[in-house]
DNA sequence: TCTGTATCTTTACGATGTAAACATACGAAC
DNA sequence: GTTCGTATGTTTACATCGTAAAGATACAGA
């Protein structure tokens, strides 16, 4: 078989291209719509067929959400990498910019990530994935308050910064300031909180 | 007719009945499984016997977020007020430690007030309850920071509590820390972060 | 070449939200 | 007090969904 890619089976790789077609079908449509018939539908293949590579619904989702948890990670390392003055609190601020363009950019994948855990398993990968975003993000704040206090800073940045992507989705910010600005004084006031003795 | 209420027509004000099976149905399972049929089901009428009420499932949610809302500026507002000390700083700390444990005690309420946005209608009702919400809230932060400051400062108080408590339900926090520790550090952070310059 | 099996399709089932047709009983007008 | 309109509820129907089982297909290895 003298194709570009192999093609194992009947189709290909289908369990990759659903996968794809999940996560487009997450980026053009609000996640109540997005059905596993309609992802088979973009595949190109039965409705039965994603049977054969997830068991259910909830398994694909937990993968995509895996993949999107591997990207998030991904986006989050590569901002606090190209931050322009080394510092540990630079780091942190580029990092939380990068969060909110994740979410924005991102933003049913987001939604599944860190909104519907109904909806989806918690597979192996997606389990790793996210204990990875965590250990990133406690690793970045250690370098800021130090170890000790870094596990409850933690949570105040994580928890500060999604609810801030979460008013921004949910359009409940005071429309009359500009959103950047509102973004930059909540990540300021964050890092003045985690700061705190 | 004797009764001890009154009940206007077949059964009795269904519309009050379909909302209270509605909210006690989301006490009982998570918002997923929550129906239109199994609230009709609940109140004892027939699936379609809601459309008289609610133009469509999404009304209905609207109007039970509505009425969390309600029960959450009030709880918020009863905290605040029986703050012992009466500073501003502490009548917040009250209403972050109110907030978190209506999140608790309602959390698919909660869910559908502050998460899955695309299965409800904005309706007048959750438009007045929501914005009342925010009002109370940037009130009580504009007495810690100034009015001027407010509106963006409310934004990180909003957030980080929002945050916060979606962690916890998610269970996504350090599993070895107190759990009410973990609490008062954060609404100290975040506190502190709001009085930063 | 043959056979087993992984993959995909077809068909089926119960559940859902919504709509329309039908039934009922209240309230108001006479 | 009777009648009638209409608000309220039920029944039936339909398209969609996730899941399961049975049938068809084509690859892999013997």
């Amino acid at each position: 078989m003298s194709e570009l890619q192999q093609k194992p089976y009947h189709h290909g790789d289908l369990r990759e291209q659903l996968l794809l077609a999940g996560e487009q079908a997450l980026l053009e449509m609000p996640i109540d719509n997005v059905s596993l018939r309609e992802i088979a539908r973009r595949a190109g293949v039965s409705h039965a067929a994603p049977k054969h590579h997830f068991a259910s619904m909830a398994d694909l989702l937990g993968e995509i959400a895996a993949r999107g948890f591997e990207k998030f990670v991904s986006a989050l390392g590569s901002a606090a990498q190209h931050s322009k003055s080394q510092t540990a609190e630079d780091r942190l601020y580029a990092m939380g910019r990068a969060y909110l363009r994740f979410a924005d950019d991102n933003s049913a994948v987001y939604s599944l990530m860190f909104g519907h855990f109904f909806k989806m398993s918690m597979t192996p990968a997606l389990t790793k994935a996210s204990y990875d975003a965590w250990s990133q993000l406690e690793n970045a704040v250690a370098q800021v308050t130090g170890a000790l206090r870094a596990p409850v800073a933690a949570t105040h940045v994580w928890s500060s910064v999604h609810g801030l992507s979460m008013l921004k989705s949910a359009r409940r910010l005071p429309p009359h300031v500009s959103l950047h600005a509102v973004e930059e004084d909540n990540l300021r006031m964050m890092i003045a909180g985690i700061k705190e003795a």
